[in-house]
DNA sequence: TGTACATCAGTGAACGCGCGTTCACTGATGTAC
DNA sequence: TGTACATCAGTGAACGCGCGTTCACTGATGTAC
């Protein structure tokens, strides 16, 4: 009796080496599903298997648990997050002009993906973390290099690198989350409250000296 | 046999009209249990009861279900980063360095509570809402008020002043919850990260004009 | 001052549920001879 | 070309658990007479 059987469908079996096409459902359907239900909470094992059609049990032949499905879903978030910042600095040669549409690249992808942004974020990762630093550091790298480039340039003054970094990354970073977080906040109907605070972290950093931090080694 | 209750200690029974404060226990043992968990995840309404000493049904004496009870918790968790914020405003003349403070006390507050912070901002709130607008209006009117007056000074270009508040928020939360979430990147070990992106910000604005809003109506 | 009674804060036991995870198994696929 | 067999992706049934919530109840407290 089919009624009682949860899947979706009926999926047939895969051929021998393809572990990897349903693995890939599986993180696809665990999405769908996170976006739908509005929170890890509604992410349920047996809710995945049933959208991909197959039984629950067969989710742990690729991921070793809930969590690790998770965290695969958080991860892939952020491998498209880097793809997204690397295209949109692509063929800006204005420093400035380029950390901006770095910064409205941010918030953009945010908007488009509330649920998945919120829940990346949030998600703490009590394991070794890797996915968690090494997929920062990636994103990190990208605001790095215009950083050092407009610091060579003299448009930013010269300083720590990361710190500027984490700077604007915090400022493009807060008008992403609170406007995820908080989309009745009167925003407007378009991006230029972000664009503002984007602007406005830039040119105010662009004439601080950053206090506080080793500027430059003394001479030995 | 005592050892088969969950409860932690055997509460008195409360007088007649004291139902307050239970009320309150029963939320602050849910803040404490949030704050240990690290998540909402965590927090049962048999912990809590057991946390207060009493049988779980009691908890639907003082709220309505567990939702109505992690609400509360963030309703509280508001009312004081209200106060804290308008703590840090006091006593500050020069318009700049209110803003600055009213920013840092933010991120501060947000270091000091991590878990409720996150949650309080994470949480959609389903029902109608009024905990989460009616809260945010009153941080946000203490905001209001300084960015008015900066405009009035001459410190801030005229313009539309809930932007200009929104975009000095969401500076001053990038910073909170990126601290709070991912406290591992490298943020050194003071505030000085914080201190300039509130600073740059504030500086930045004060050199824009807000684009694309109804700056002031036409004289009829 | 003493007694009967209404109130109502809190109890004890139970409900049904959906969850993550396990384990012995099945049966189509591909391979070796 | 045909047959026996090893592989292994996926199944079916079940596990134990903790959860939110309910309901009839108890018994100390305060009040009316």
């Amino acid at each position: 009796m089919p009624g009682s059987d949860s899947r979706c469908f009926v999926r047939k079996r895969s051929p021998r080496g393809s572990g990897e096409i349903l693995a890939d459902e599986i993180l696809q359907a665990a999405t769908e599903l996170l976006i739908e239900q509005g929170s890890e909470a509604g992410v349920s094992i047996r809710a995945v298997a049933g959208r991909v059609g197959v039984t629950p049990p067969a989710i742990y032949l690729h991921f070793a648990d809930k969590e690790a499905l998770i965290e695969a879903v958080c991860g892939r978030f952020f491998e498209q997050f880097d793809a997204v910042m690397v295209a949109a600095a692509e063929g800006i040669d204005d420093l400035v002009e380029r950390g901006v549409a770095q910064g409205m690249a941010y918030v953009q992808f945010a908007i488009d993906n509330p649920v998945v942004f919120q829940t990346a974020f949030s998600h703490p990762s009590d394991r070794p973390t890797q996915t968690d630093q090494v997929l920062m550091a990636s994103a990190f790298q990208h605001l790095g290099e215009t950083v050092r480039e407009a610091m060579a340039a003299g448009l930013l003054p010269a300083g720590d690198v990361t710190s500027t970094v984490l700077g604007l990354w915090s400022a493009a970073h807060g008008v992403a989350d609170l406007m995820t977080a908080r989309p009745g906040l009167p925003w407007g109907d378009d991006l230029s409250i972000a664009e503002n605070v984007v602007r406005a972290v830039i040119s105010g950093l662009s004439q601080e000296t950053v206090k506080s931090e080793p500027q430059r080694p003394p001479v030995r």
